[in-house]
DNA sequence: CATGAATGTATAGATATCTAACCAATTATT
DNA sequence: AATAATTGGTTAGATATCTATACATTCATG
């Protein structure tokens, strides 16, 4: 494959990649995030867990690994954390005792009417100035570069 | 502040939030890329140093810092591979013996023109099917992200 | 029903990343 | 010139994340 001159210097400009930029966003999202997390004793690897939880608790790992977006070790050591925390318990499943079915703790589920806003606040300053229409587009581009990249690599959002 | 419940419940969709939208997409990135530099015994990590130093040399290691955007210590820790991997040397500066210069390797040189060509596939693959000016506008608004949480931050890409 | 394949979880070991604290060298101030 | 503040780098300790591997249970098949 030949790349010409223009091209290759075009793309040593750092920080005119979409790799770089989504790096860039991500990293301020989970900061900003767990700025407001923190306090009160959620990290941000503990909220992605506890987000999808709260939709929908007693999972087995691997399902809540594949809603996560994160592989299994991953979400082995997260939970641990979070049974550490107090904000989940894992159940043996009776029928099949391979599964352990995850479950919320009264206290995490009392969290979400407080973690839920802070997350909108994270949202609403990343996207101010911003029309809707702007808002949306970035949001369908950004699922357009998951899947692109999903498609070739095979873990990924491909859940759909 | 108040939210009510539609909004509530937007935000609870997991899958629709820019939060959501650029982790995913980062680590789609990360791996599709990684997948391709590992190869020639670049990791992820490393490779985001070498792109810094193929433009500039001879920098201390907060400037490095600064313009890889990563903290000092997570600098630290790459370099320490780095030099390990043969990739740079670090020299101590005779003015200001505080100062620490990071060197490119000859090796690490002759590895951008086999690397540079990899993050172009990437970001290709990435923005496959989409127009020219879909690809500027998701650019321009991902760095409108970056830097709206940057401002409340202090960390991040504040640099101009 | 015994054995091999598949499934669910966990461990081992690596990299990446951060914050907080610390040390060493330089610069600024009295 | 002595001391305080600043600057550059490192260490310590934590979380997050991955791949590869191992272990345990269940399912499937002869």
């Amino acid at each position: 494959m030949a790349y010409n001159e223009k091209t290759l210097s075009y793309y040593e400009e750092t920080r005119n990649s979409i790799g770089y930029l989504t790096r860039i966003a991500f990293r301020s999202f989970s900061h900003a995030l767990e700025k407001l997390t923190l306090p009160h004793g959620v990290t941000a690897g503990q909220w992605r867990f506890l987000r999808v939880l709260w939709i929908e608790d007693g999972l087995t790992q691997r399902e809540l690994s594949r809603r996560v977006v994160m592989r299994e070790p991953t979400t082995v050591t997260a939970l641990q954390g979070m049974e550490k925390a107090g904000l989940i318990r894992r159940e043996q499943c009776s029928e099949d005792r391979r599964r352990t079915l995850v479950y919320l703790t009264p206290k995490a589920k009392g969290l979400k009417a407080t973690l839920i806003p802070c997350v909108i606040d994270v949202n609403l300053r990343a996207t101010q100035g911003m029309t809707d229409a702007e808002i949306e587009q970035l949001k369908t581009l950004l699922a357009k570069v998951c899947d692109r990249l999903a498609e070739s690599d095979g873990g990924g959002t491909g859940e759909a």
